[in-house]
DNA sequence: GTCTATACATCGATAGAC
DNA sequence: GTCTATCGATGTATAGAC
């Protein structure tokens, strides 16, 4: 027992250098995507030396890799919150446009979630498996809440509720795309309301043919 | 005259390097990305010396730079070309079927086409510009071109037709992206099929409301 | 585990010969 | 205009002291 005291207090130290390491580098990779950014950088952000960040993530590809999925499961938390701050009671219409509203102000004022999806997308080459970890941890289970939420709804009477849900996805998320990312705010301006207006509209817009 | 043989020959010569250039840069950064790739891999790619690579674009920024905007631009004939081989006399719902799935099997066979946006995405935040040159040269006139044809339709009896266009478009491209450049296809698998019929049929049935 | 110091490769960019 | 050769800076990664 007291031989595993000091090795206890140094593995609590070795942890949140750890910690900083991570903090750091998403810092730095977020900014200046994978390529650009220099371990050197990265360690001095973090304030520790290059080794120990090599002696706990083997090399820059792994912690990148590392970084990134933690990132992914983490960002799984808003869509769970976004899902648990939603009222799904109320009529479709309005809750379709609340929950729209909510997704582009979220995306839009957010810019470390910005800058995730530049590197997911920027990356997407080199690093399919990040891509995927995106895939798993966000598009997927917001896909599957959405579509749920449009089975159980038939009066929408819609064709097909997965397609709708990628239509919904599809629309807010090119949206931001366009307009942030790529700067297109002025060049190709569109008030968001309008957008989430006609979207709900025509989604909700119950047919009888 | 005599003595401007010489230079015009020389000059020649000197374009052709330059297309080679541009053509071996177009290689390595839609492949590698700006920051990994070298001026060396470009020179060797275009089979030129990196010294000629520097005396005919300056530096590493002012090459990318130059070789981006001008693919912004060859891609413009793009959207030029799907506007005249598209038949826009038919029922709109048939018109927008053909197009659609002409946009996502241009988008989904093209690598080049995939690489691009990536890049354009991915240094989004260190090249704005770039993204403008993408916004200006192929989102505008796409957006243009379907929004004038929305609203020489007022049968469709569309509340908005700016917006009704964003739907369409960012649910093509989005789902283009979350397939193909994220490698969604075998997560979240979704046929085009249902999804072009389910957005076409969306925007076509009129409401009378 | 963590540091300093350093090895070794490669980068962007240029000088100088032709 | 184009080349070879090279400079100085910076990159990833590791060795060795503590």
């Amino acid at each position: 027992m007291g031989s595993t005291e000091t090795t206890n207090s140094e593995r609590q130290k070795s942890t949140e250098k750890k910690a900083a390491i991570l903090k750091g580098a998403m810092q730095e990779f977020l900014k200046h995507g994978y390529a650009a950014t220099s371990m050197d950088r990265v360690a001095k952000t973090a304030g520790v030396s290059k080794a120990t960040v090599y002696s706990h993530f083997g090399d820059k590809e792994g912690l990148f890799n590392i970084l990134i999925q933690a990132l992914a499961k983490d960002k799984f938390q808003t869509v769970i919150s976004l899902q648990e701050s939603q009222s799904w009671e109320e009529d479709p219409q309005l809750v379709l446009q609340e929950l729209a509203i909510k997704i582009l102000d979220k995306a839009i004022s957010d810019r470390t979630f910005q800058n995730f999806i530049r590197i997911i997308i920027g990356e997407s080459g080199r690093f399919p498996e990040l891509a995927k970890a995106y895939v798993n941890n966000l598009a997927k289970p917001a896909i599957e809440i959405l579509t749920q939420y449009f089975k159980s709804h038939p009066e929408l009477n819609l064709p097909d509720e997965e397609a709708t849900v990628r239509i919904f996805m599809g629309t807010l998320i090119y949206y931001t795309m366009l307009q942030e990312l790529m700067h297109g705010k002025d060049i190709v301006p569109l008030e968001r309301d309008r957008l989430v207006t006609t979207l709900t509209h025509l989604i909700t817009a119950k047919k009888d043919s």
